[in-house]
DNA sequence: GTCCCTGATGTCAGGTACTGCCATCAGCCT
DNA sequence: AGGCTGATGGCAGTACCTGACATCAGGGAC
């Protein structure tokens, strides 16, 4: 259970230290040259100098490689909820959890999520496996709204539209040409959010 | 192109009629009876006297086979949100949307439903499915409120919500011992999504 | 009636994803 | 010195999925 010496000054370990972070940039390299599908998980061990049964013993299966820092990710939305005031509303405590996660995208990042998102977005396998750790972040946040007293109903409601205002706002962050910070994306279309929910007459 | 005579007086056809209804439904129930993984695609197309091969005729892959109505679904989304008043409102765009969709599950429907659900509910790579499905839903959804003039944002934001409303509305719907029909329990969540969105200080 | 085309199915071969089991062997601990 | 640990490799096997070709009843053309 002890950490492993890693790249002590008294020796080279046994093995190239960094084996799953080798295999994540192959993979990603890979399939933005030439596709998913067209990527074979033994050409992507081996581009990082290992073998296809390794491959495996660092990720479930061929798209989990491009879908590492869920835990973290996740811990900043946590966070950010139990960090709200005690008193704040639902949506408020989503606000402040969407604050929290911008942390978590620094701009040296973005141009890494650009390439990243235009691979999922172009495989459906790729993308199909984003939803299902996008509905478990949301599934998270409702948990964690309720222990912060919320209703259920509204727990859920709240949480799944805190996914989908990140997730609108994450797309417009990586677009070409924004400059804005996450965060102040984040704020803007939850602005829109509330504005269309509120709107009774507005229009286009 | 044109439509085989199915069941005529005057003779068998080639095939029994129905090979892919046969599949749906001892797909189904082999999910249901001894899990997902557990069922090998082989088994399924014996159950239905096929084969493995015909089974791929049919459907893309092994979990397509319980993702039917997709394009009828959509279909009835769309049109809500086509017949909606020329002054309406986004959300009451999507307010309309989901009102005609609820036609699309007439309560004899339910509780096949809710086997369904719980199948899916059960094994992520058909949850994965799903969610793919449904933002497919919201793509499309989006696509037809930006063709009644809605701005991009509104669009996206409205689909969503309208997505997410439906799903915990529909999870609402087929749960133990609730009798009200989709359209109802639809307007319910609804309402409590624009009462999240407009409250300020309401808290639980 | 004969011929040919159509279309759903079957058969077979093959590639790739993923898993279980056992072997290997450097570094560390005792 | 000896044994344990843990990341890796090798190998066999299963299941998903695809391409190519064969089969053959029904229906239309003539």
């Amino acid at each position: 259970m002890s950490a492993p010496a890693i790249g002590t000054l008294y020796g080279m370990a046994r093995w190239e230290p960094g084996a799953r972070e080798r295999l994540q940039a192959a993979a990603l390299e890979l399939y933005v040259r030439q596709g998913f599908e067209q990527t074979t998980v033994e050409e992507i061990a081996r581009a990082a100098g290992l073998t296809e049964r390794t491959f495996f013993r660092h990720f479930a299966d061929k798209r989990e490689v491009l879908f590492n820092g869920q835990e973290e990710l996740e811990r900043f939305f946590l966070d950010g909820i139990r960090a709200a005031a005690p008193d704040a509303s639902p949506l408020e405590m989503v606000a402040g959890a969407l604050a929290t996660s911008a942390g978590f995208f620094a701009d040296e990042r973005r141009s890494w999520s650009r390439l990243r998102d235009a691979v999922i977005s172009a495989h459906p396998p790729l993308k199909e496996r984003e939803l299902l750790k996008m509905a478990a972040l949301a599934a998270a946040m409702a948990g964690a709204l309720r222990a912060r007293g919320v209703a259920d109903r509204a727990a859920v409601l709240a949480a799944e539209s805190g996914v989908t205002v990140f997730g609108v706002a994450f797309t417009q962050w990586i677009a070409e040409g924004e400059t804005r910070s996450l965060a102040e994306v984040e704020r803007e279309v939850l602005a829109d959010l509330g504005e269309l929910a509120g709107a009774r007459a507005a229009k286009r």
